[in-house]
DNA sequence: CGCTCTCTTGAGCCCGCTCAACGACAGTGG
DNA sequence: CCACTGTCGTTGAGCGGGCTCAAGAGAGCG
């Protein structure tokens, strides 16, 4: 590991979509006690950086944003992929920890957290939801970390593809909104390990990908299920 | 990788310690409306195991605790190690997706997990307290990861060793309260690279080994800061 | 049709692993 | 008191999984 693996991906945007839209909100009422609002990224865009001061949180609606880490010789990690529903961007302090950006066309809901605290007092059942919110990714932050310190790389890509299914998945197929550098920084390999294993569980039976590479057929669950461990 | 590391440390510990003692609570009044009680735990006694009920969480009082996920095979990750102040075993559902075992003597308060609740509703501020805790083990979490996914195991000793003087350390010099196998597992490594990196560092002059090999002299903060990337 | 981006594939190397042995202690019992 | 036993940590030899370096094939787009 000399370079240390450094390598990172491109995430350089067409120019015509970086511009960002601030949409609508769904009932664009100024008495949401929320405040919240929509928010469109174009793919590769950018919703904070790591340091940025954290004045917003974020609920994914649609599309995928990846939170990112960064060593200081730019090895990456990606934390979590964030698909509708997942709140994110919630932080102690006051700067993000993290970077976040757009995987593919994403939209989120964008709340306040200055009014994160006295909403707790004045509406406990969100602070409720928000608490199941931390401990889903906790529990994912969890079982993520045993992947990462102690899954051989078949077993990591196995347990990916599982869970992507599980999130993403219809007919036995799923459509990764993904490239294979994303998978890598997430499961703590290499691109062309990612891509090599792929291309084995192609030959093992496993699984089957469309000429994009992006879809893949999970053509054996089982087998892949024994590969989770 | 054949047994792919699943060698495990014996928890066995001496027949007399394996006895628990219920502490009486600092204050005992029955109006604790945390509902709160004191436990004491001997070294490598099991605080709770993966799949049991989550009647409680707890707090560490004094002492270390362990948290540990195991796969089917025996390969064995600690998530974290929890010292005086660490809020750990508060789930989401109804079963803990862990174990927690006292690494050396510990003293833990413990918590009924049936008023969190509805403490969450009278109680904001502890809501609030318990919300900033959970986000802590979070960072903690993600922090990890990048250790676990990305670095070397001389950047993963040396991130240890700063992370584990921060918390305990006094002059310079920590007592570390696990023993090598423990090490090795939080870090995604083997005892035996635990041990040669640990021997290797004493020779670049960055840290000192007392007898026991348990206390450990930081000699050159700055050139473990270094590779702590 | 050239340019860029993404993914795949090959060849070879090295970091951290496996397997193995040994030393230092601590506890235990004859 | 010392032999016996189990635990813990260290060290050596050798291997292999996943890495690095390199090249090339497709796909998408202006």
């Amino acid at each position: 590991m000399s370079s240390l693996n450094a390598r990172t991906a491109s995430t350089r945007v067409p120019a015509g979509l970086l511009a960002f839209r601030v949409l609508p909100a769904q009932r664009p009422q100024s008495d949401d006690p929320l405040a919240r609002r929509r928010q469109a990224f174009a793919r590769g865009q950018e919703l904070f950086a790591e340091g940025d001061a954290a004045e917003h949180f974020y609920k994914a609606v649609s599309g995928t944003v990846r939170t990112v880490k960064l060593l200081s010789d730019g090895r990456r990690l990606i934390d979590a992929f964030h698909l509708a529903g997942d709140i994110f961007g919630l932080e102690k302090g006051e700067e993000h920890r993290f970077t976040a950006e757009a995987v593919d066309d994403a939209v989120v809901e964008v709340f306040r957290r200055s009014r994160f605290t006295s909403l707790l007092h004045d509406n406990p059942a969100f602070g409720g939801q928000l608490m199941s919110a931390m401990l889903s990714s906790l529990e994912r932050a969890h079982e993520h970390m045993v992947l990462l310190g102690r899954k051989t790389a078949q077993e990591k890509i196995a347990t990916f593809l599982l869970d992507m299914a599980n999130r993403l998945g219809r007919n036995g197929q799923v459509e990764l909104p993904m490239q294979r550098t994303d998978i890598a920084d997430h499961l703590g390999l290499t691109i062309e390990t990612v891509s090599r294993t792929l291309t084995q569980m192609v030959r093992d039976g496993l699984i089957r990908l469309a000429a994009t590479g992006r879809t893949i057929v999970l053509a054996n669950r089982a087998g892949l299920q024994e590969l989770n461990a």
